[in-house]
DNA sequence: ACCAGTCAAGAGCAGTGCTCTCTATTTTGA
DNA sequence: TCAAAATAGAGAGCACTGCTCTTGACTGGT
């Protein structure tokens, strides 16, 4: 047992030297990686690599997962790191984790939501790690609206077929929400993910020194739609 | 004159020929456009097409352009489209011309603004068609100022730093724009963005069957935020 | 009629993902 | 303990990519 241990360890250090230089190589050389250039780097040749990931696209699932699942732990640890009646609070450092992340790690902030990688279809392992972000924003809401801290808007701003969509999303994700506020939250999560975007691969905010300082607003005017309190 | 114009206007049919080849490539196999495939589906040999784009960057900002162009234009129509004086209208049309086009010609968007194509810088040539539907956007808000059916927001909820910042692209961008309104502008057009590129690149609208619906309230939404009357 | 400019073609270089075969090593089961 | 089975790496090879260079044919202007 012992000696099958010492196979399998050597095998899923291999599996996380491949992952890191990999990281490295989508850091410089952005998402067209190349298997060969990782093995080169590894000291082996080309066609080893194809012992621990079966195809190209198998190495880029498993980075993207690691990913998902790193940005979702920081906006997790940064919401639970805020005083939980403090929506506003929890909000904005949900969200700075986020961008703090992306600035970070912009090559996999590019995998995960960046135009997605052609002819690469992302396997369901994804779909979960993938909705830790925006579930983690929308417990914001949950929070505030059981707190009583959180008013619902106007459930008639909503039009019939949009409303039983949103009342079922709602229901699944975060029974009792209201479907006129998952929607604002759907609306913050969306302009979170635009601004992180636009920052990242946009031009735009070159005309704009003070990038923290817009960031954060921008958050707060979402905060405001949302209806959270000051 | 006239021979020489025959050479030339051949040329330009071939450079036509090669984006419209290219834009189908595009279409089916995403951004790693392949040369030698545009070369073969029109009866070239591989080389001959440097001597029309002299390299594959080349032949992307072309097509970049282009679609910027594109877009641009059908914001810019759907906007001229409607009542001047009916800000939300013009609004909406805006915001809907801009989906559409996206739905309809999504390699193109994801060309725009999806993640960069690794190792090619944009050229300053695209930044000019590039901000033509975010400044159709703003133009919006200008003329609502200008007729006084927008109110500025209280210029006192922006951060000092950012106020002078937002108040020089205000300057260069929409001379009389007060900052807190163009920060309220700029946020509609990340929504706008982050709206169309989930729903193109997302799966989280799987969930939600009436898009169109969805799509239009959360554009609302913003236009509520902006302050446009209803 | 000639010369210069333009064009397509072909060969070739260095790189890619991936498959297959071969050999060496390790693990396992009787 | 010792052979069988599983696993690892190496190397060759296929079909493909962007791109360069040279060669030969054609065209337009003088």
């Amino acid at each position: 047992m012992a000696a099958s241990s010492i196979r399998a360890r050597v095998r899923a250090e291999m599996l996380d030297e491949i992952k890191v230089v990999a990281r490295r190589h989508l850091a410089s050389d952005g998402a067209n990686l190349s298997l060969r250039a990782v093995a080169r780097d590894m000291g082996m040749v080309s066609s080893a690599i194809y012992r621990y990931f079966p195809s190209r696209d198998d190495l880029l699932t498993a980075l993207i997962i690691d990913a998902y699942d790193a940005l979702g732990a920081v906006v997790e640890a940064a919401d639970a790191g805020a005083d939980r009646l403090d929506l506003r609070g929890r909000w904005h450092a949900a969200c700075r984790a986020a961008r703090d992340w992306a600035l970070a790690h912009p090559a996999e902030y590019a995998l995960l939501y960046g135009s997605p990688v052609p002819g690469y279809a992302a396997p369901d392992d994804t779909v979960g790690p993938a909705q830790r972000p925006p579930a983690t924003l929308i417990g914001i809401l949950h929070d505030g609206m059981a707190a009583g801290r959180l008013a619902a808007p106007d459930p008639g701003e909503l039009p019939e077929p949009l409303r039983t969509d949103l009342a079922e999303v709602a229901d699944s994700l975060a029974p009792g929400l209201p479907a006129a506020l998952l929607a604002r939250g759907m609306a913050g999560w969306t302009q979170l993910f635009g601004l992180i975007s636009f920052e990242l691969f946009g031009r735009i905010n070159r005309a704009l020194p003070h990038r923290d300082a817009y960031f954060d607003h921008q958050t707060a005017l979402m905060a405001d739609l949302i209806g959270l309190p000051r």
